[in-house]
DNA sequence: GGAGGGATTTACATCGATGTAAAAATATGC
DNA sequence: GCATATTTTTACATCGATGTAAATCCCTCC
């Protein structure tokens, strides 16, 4: 019939005052080694475990940090949601795990909405949302972005370096001597999200060979899953002035392609070059294996969780020294709190051309 | 300068109690539409939300739930993991993922370790652990386990039935000529989890033409990723008698046994066929298309976290009156308290055989 | 042997929301 | 018009852990 017991039980069996118990608990110092070797006894007989509510209420923190993706199921989010879970873990956090779908109205709600009401901070990567938006959103909480280089950055950061990457891929298509790079899932080159930068950093490399940047050879993708790559090479392998290779701008959408060449009966990487973004794993057992812009993922997951924590950090501590016991008794003025804030950082992470099957010689 | 209101704060500018305002927040019968009109307006003015770690605390209840599973990068995992946070997310829960790396240690310490400490049930999908561990386990919260099918079942769970899957896998590459199916990522059959559970209907189809059930046929994979099903079947095609079939327990192990034997100069599927289980969406556009179980992933999802809420639901209401109550003042015993738990349930939802090219005909 | 000082420990208040029970306001019946 | 229902609203306690400040304890040293 037994409740799960609370420090007061732990408390008594000791023999001790339950703030000497959660002095043990917390490692604080001055708790006698006598006192400490009981209370550890009482805890272990009774079964014992915080009850992270009570601590949450008492501590504001909740342990728990929210990651804001598009979808799972697109190889590089899985991926990269693996990664940080394990770093989360490694600074004792646990992962609450928002969907978006990529649009717009539910990332803005997924960053102030319900879920995000309880965890200590925010590791979002924004898709629809542009950087108006973005600057326009204040959150309460510490917020760290994923793999978008925002304009108006008023948050942090961590991305790789788009512009660099995708001008690589295409010198390295442009140096296998294709001439007619075609951009799956490319959006006129900007200012704002991946997709953008991706298609400047090819721009940038294929007018440096003094080619003409076509804005037809751009093509956007809807939901960058496979079908849609298929479906887009399809068509443009049908064109009138066919493309002798495709810049993916990430691997499923790369894969998708393949197949659809494939179908089409034009060769990868004879006819066609094919190359992707993210590397996921499957890229290195299609055939043929997907060459693919590798973004250093762990370096990514550990660098944004450890900004996070940072700044979850420097929001507890000095920046709003007793603003609570001061407001006590004032009714009115709500405003968002702005505590911290001191220039966001931004932080590249490495990344690596691989290689492989799909960009292979042309013949 | 503003700190977040409190219910305190709105129910002073409201001009009404505290417990009024959080009556007109839960909806509660009887409060005069003339106060929740202002209490509303209060609350919209001051723009006031719920804090969850009080709530928390004091309804004892989070809202989150915890998700187990081996991990996400493979992408099964992914993609059921974005069906259960969608489904969750209609009933208003938010959803913690942790990762076990299908190790047993972990896969016990997720069970009733930190992070699981605060959340109302779990999904757990464990891979490692036996029969006698998930029998010797009691959780003091709701657990619903995930594709498997426990034989001393003290938990609810949801599953395919992998005994006839398997089968139906197998009878398949049967029927199209094979006669020497190789299991890759099998266990010896036996009663525990889902690798023997499908060894076991390969083995009951084998048997059933009247060929002999081959041992050595049968290979466990270590990590279910597509490399071992790449060492494997390199390692089969290699052998003295090799294989004119694989039956891969999941499609990552699929699409790396395809790149091997397209590595060995094996044709898929004319020397050799390949199934796989799962329907990952990549299997859909591999050269060739992969032959695969197709769990009812969606109706595996919304049958989870159906039932897992309504577990939660009845934990809540009617089991423990209110021995908290009456154990006051009691401090020993405090055994895993056991409420619920009526016959647990076992949900088996569909699943189809997807026949594509990686199956076609021998030749 | 007692003052002084640091190390331990304690009582109490508090974090924010909500259940309980009783008070206040309103409605109903005769 | 007044006693009795019934609906609304309130004050207060509580969920469990921890910060604060005050109370003890234990030494050291003159």
């Amino acid at each position: 019939m037994g409740n799960r017991p609370r420090i007061k039980d732990v408390a008594r069996r000791a023999g001790v005052s339950q703030k000497t118990v959660s002095n043990v608990i917390n490692d604080h110092p001055n708790v006698s080694p006598r006192t400490r070797a009981a209370v550890e006894e009482a805890i272990a007989a009774l079964g014992y475990r915080v009850n992270l509510a009570g601590r949450h209420l008492r501590r504001g923190e909740s342990g728990v940090i929210a990651l804001i993706v598009p979808e799972l199921d697109l190889g590089y989010f899985a991926e990269l949601s693996d990664l940080i879970i394990r770093e989360a873990e490694q600074h004792s956090r646990t992962v609450l795990v928002h969907q978006t779908e990529a649009r717009r109205e539910r990332e803005m709600a997924a960053l102030d909405g319900f879920g995000t009401d309880f965890v200590d901070g925010v590791l979002f990567n924004p898709l629809a949302m542009d950087d108006d938006d973005l600057a326009a959103h204040r959150s309460r909480l510490p917020v760290v972005l994923l793999g978008e280089t925002p304009q108006a950055g008023r948050h942090h950061h961590v991305t790789i370096d788009n512009v660099r990457a995708a001008r690589e891929a295409t010198d390295h298509l442009l140096d296998a001597g294709r001439t007619r790079i075609a951009v799956i899932g490319g959006r006129p080159p900007g200012p704002s999200g991946t997709a953008e930068l991706r298609a400047q950093g090819y721009r940038e490399a294929v007018e440096a060979r003094g080619l003409a940047y076509e804005p037809e050879l751009v093509r956007p993708a809807r939901h960058f899953h496979w079908q849609d790559g298929a479906d887009l090479a399809a068509e443009l392998v049908r064109s009138p002035r066919p493309p002798d290779a495709l810049l993916c701008l990430n691997d499923p959408l790369a894969l998708g392609a393949i197949r659809a060449l494939y179908d089409a009966g034009v060769r990868v990487p004879e006819d066609v070059a094919v190359a992707g973004f993210d590397d996921i794993a499957l890229g290195r057992c299609s055939v043929p294996s997907l060459t693919t812009v590798s973004p250093d993922k762990p370096g990514l997951a550990r660098a944004a969780v450890k900004l996070l924590m940072e700044e979850i950090e420097a929001r507890r501590s000095p920046s709003a020294p007793s603003s609570r016991e001061a407001a006590e008794g004032t009714v009115s003025a709500f405003e968002d709190s702005t505590p911290g804030d001191p220039a966001p950082k931004e932080i590249v992470v490495g990344h690596t051309l691989l290689v492989r099957e799909s960009s292979g010689p042309k013949s």
